[in-house]
DNA sequence: CAGGCAATTTGATGTTCATCAAACTGCCTG
DNA sequence: CAGGCAGTTTGATGAACATCAAATTGCCTG
């Protein structure tokens, strides 16, 4: 793993996550100075559940699962985490050891925050604490809405509104590029690569095609009717 | 729904809850200054999915379900809030619209914090909003878990976590008194209800006895084994 | 204590999805 | 271009759980 302090381009990158659009001058800067930058192979540990908590992050470059493990070694995903978004942001004020483990997809590269550090420029700038607030306010809604879609969907409906929110229209054809692997999509949906598989097929009655990484839709308000 | 300020026993309940435990002095005076207790019906709306939010919430006595409603009109709980809980403080830094429904499941009592006044102080108070970061923090981590339980472990898995969470000891027999129907901890662990009586069945062999809502555990540790 | 209502349990059935195995695809490398 | 490998699809099967209906329990009220 290739450790470096943050480039320029790296700096542009970051401004655009969660985390760090909405600041500014002195804080903006303060957190930027905080954070050091790493490169790291595919599928290497980021941080494993129960070991103690040093640090969150945020992906500028490839994917990080977090997911756990059952006790007879099952691996189940809990989040899917893109170029752009933070995690484990939870441990600034969520206790001592991580609850979760997080692995790197593929080749990424990564901004790594210390937790120590930033607790104490949470508690001088007010400015670096909204943006904290709002970034686990998002996370928290967004799983929420997770569980809630998991216990009330099923499979090809799950799918159908993965596309439906990245169709760039609103009726007719049109296409969606997945960003990585089905894999992660499944991991992402909470299902096994197969019945990801099997959920695309159902969905092509309705007009979905698939060509690899690339989704066709023939019809944008018809697919709204699987969900 | 009978609204008043806060009397004197309803402040010694507040200070046992996440959200308050851990301030003191000013901030939690002006904390408790802003809230107002609110008394409500069994199954008496709280608030609306797509609703425009205005506050959150503590439950002081009963239980509130947070839930999302399918098109069709099937239901899943998200959340079931206990005395104590925080619900809704999401919204404080988190979109304009509520993102799921709330709905008492028994007459209970709550205290109802503005959003926009809690703003005001949560920029004001780094104490207030340390508390609002640590709340946000253990739900987002607690929320997380969900949706890892939901997706590794079967529901007579789910039901023996309840349980052990809940035991008194860490060998031996023990008993757990449920708090509520067992159709709301159906909805805690994503079940249906007659999905909950079949785990407890299935638990019967493992030494769990199903009394009304008094569980008696036959061996903690053999319960271990199941999950 | 009887009656009535809601909650829970039980039975029967079907759907959804995981799992295992095998075929197939695409891509990369030698 | 052959070979190899990972990713994906397809088929067959089974486990887990939802759903509907009916029986039962528990609790509350008159």
């Amino acid at each position: 793993m290739n450790k470096h302090a943050i480039t320029e381009s790296e700096r542009g990158q970051l401004l655009k996550t969660t985390l760090l659009t909405g600041l500014q001058g002195r804080s903006l800067q303060r957190l930027l100075d905080s954070a050091i930058v790493e490169e790291r192979e595919g599928r290497s540990s980021v941080f494993r559940q129960g070991e103690n908590a040093d640090a969150f992050y945020c992906v500028l470059n490839g994917y990080v699962r977090l997911f756990r493990l059952s006790r007879e070694g099952r691996h189940a995903d809990v989040r899917i985490c893109q170029p752009g978004e933070v995690f484990a942001e939870c441990m600034i004020y969520g206790g001592d050891d991580y609850t979760f483990n997080a692995q790197t997809a593929d080749t990424a590269t990564l901004a790594r925050f210390d937790l120590g550090t930033v607790r104490r420029l949470v508690e001088e700038d007010s400015n670096i604490a909204r943006s904290v607030m709002t970034c686990l306010s998002q996370h928290l809604i967004d799983t929420m809405h997770c569980v809630g879609s998991d216990r009330l969907n099923t499979a090809p409906q799950r799918v159908a509104d993965y596309l439906l929110e990245r169709c760039p229209t609103d009726r007719g054809p049109a296409s969606v590029q997945l960003p990585f692997q089905k894999n992660l999509l499944a991991g992402m949906l909470g299902l096994a690569p197969e019945a990801l598989s099997r959920a695309f097929s159902t969905l092509r009655p309705r007009g979905v095609t698939v060509r690899g990484r690339m989704i066709q839709i023939g019809d944008v308000q018809a697919l709204r009717e699987v969900v």
